[in-house]
DNA sequence: AAAATAGTGTCTATAAGACATTATGTC
DNA sequence: GACATAATGTCTTATAGACACTATTTT
């Protein structure tokens, strides 16, 4: 456990670190990732998103990479990172002055097939309404990341890194409607997102649910375009 | 002259500045403000824009108000300042590792009268069409800003910092055509703008042109508004 | 009266939003 | 055939965009 050196908080330069809030929805809530932070009056429990300290070498966006990887367990290749904001307040962290560049980060649930991935000890998906006593201004990033994600989903197809390869319409307004809060009229969506042509009908349909199969849809390509859709 | 240390460049942690990209309007162009560059090969010659590192007891916010105040020469009840994007490439500076928390600034330019905050010796207004060869990746920073203000002003009413007090809806119609560099027609932008509610008609007509008087308008708050207007 | 900009309205096309019924699977 | 969700269209209202003339001041 580090400690306070003599040298008073206030004196000391910053030091730079890169912090990821990372959202992913299942049972049709939205849930962040949580680790534990082994700081008194946390003692391990779970009440920080994963980051940590830029090496001499990496840039923030590595750094970043590299935290949500080692210390969040979600694998690089399921996970979409953007830089959110900097966080440069005096006090963040009660040891020593911390600089963090926040990402807000994206993964879809079910890609999240290791065991790793899902809820260990090291790591754990949270509802959004059930956060607990969280450290250092880690509410704070939460909230502004939320913001962020809700505010992109109305104005890109940002929401395409939340959903899996494949979906039915049912499943992309579902999202919507989890991300925004808010329920959206199925026909009305219906219309507006397959006018945009950012979806692509498959020749397959989802079949053997206890009703009629739907159509599956993908997007058509991996990139964030700003198109208008809620 | 600050030199090289004997330590190797990616061993070095990484110190924080605050940069900022002042923008401000006048002869129906955009102008970015720059200062001299006292580093080879620039030897002087206006090359960056404002900025230097943070204090130990100073935010990031707080360092960008006094780098662009001291040596951008603007006052600072003039100037509006937001976080931008942070800067980590690790050769940004070819002395020392140093990561930018870059901020986008507004200055109306019918405030700027004390000369310092025009042209000096000391930081000078550029056409952002007659940039010179920038120092470090400011010019990739001032890229990153003007998209930023142009994607801003289409929904929100950040405009509102660019416009002097007063003004009158030709002045704003310019405004909006200057930032965004494209026409914008007459009537209806003045149908759409007067909807929005944002604007307060004053008693009073700008009068002793050689043509009709046009009516003067203000904003009605200082607050930036989520309101799409272009 | 000439010059210069202020100020205004209509029409058309497109988008947004409210709203209910039929279709097709599984069990 | 009962159940459950998929899929679809119309009407109304609001918004966006194209477009040209009259009004009022100064000189």
């Amino acid at each position: 456990m580090k400690h306070s050196s003599p040298v008073p908080h206030e004196l000391r330069f910053a030091v730079l670190a890169a912090d990821a809030v990372m959202f992913t929805v299942f049972d049709g809530r939205l849930h962040v990732r949580l680790i534990p932070v082994h700081l008194p009056p946390y003692f391990s429990h779970l009440a920080g998103i994963p980051g940590g300290l830029l090496a001499p070498t990496e840039t923030a966006d590595q750094a970043a990479v590299r935290h949500a990887t080692t210390k969040g367990g979600v694998l690089h290749e399921h996970l979409y990172l953007e830089q959110l904001y900097t966080f440069s307040a005096i006090n963040r962290d009660p040891r020593n002055r911390v600089v963090a560049v926040a990402y807000l980060g994206l993964v879809p649930w079910e890609v999240l097939t290791k065991t790793a991935e899902r809820d260990t000890a090291a790591a754990t998906w949270v509802r959004i309404d059930k956060l607990p006593k969280l450290a250092y201004d880690h509410r704070e990033i939460i909230r502004v990341g939320l913001e962020r994600l809700r505010s992109r989903v109305t104005y890109t197809t940002i929401i395409k890194q939340l959903m899996p390869k494949e979906f039915t319409l049912t499943d992309l307004e579902v999202m919507y409607e989890t991300v925004l809060g808010q329920d959206i009229d199925k026909r009305n969506f219906r219309k507006k997102v397959l006018k945009t042509g950012v979806l692509q009908v498959l020749p397959r349909e989802r079949t053997g649910e206890q009703h009629r199969p739907a159509k599956l849809y993908r997007f058509l390509n991996r990139d964030i375009e700003p198109i208008a859709i809620i």
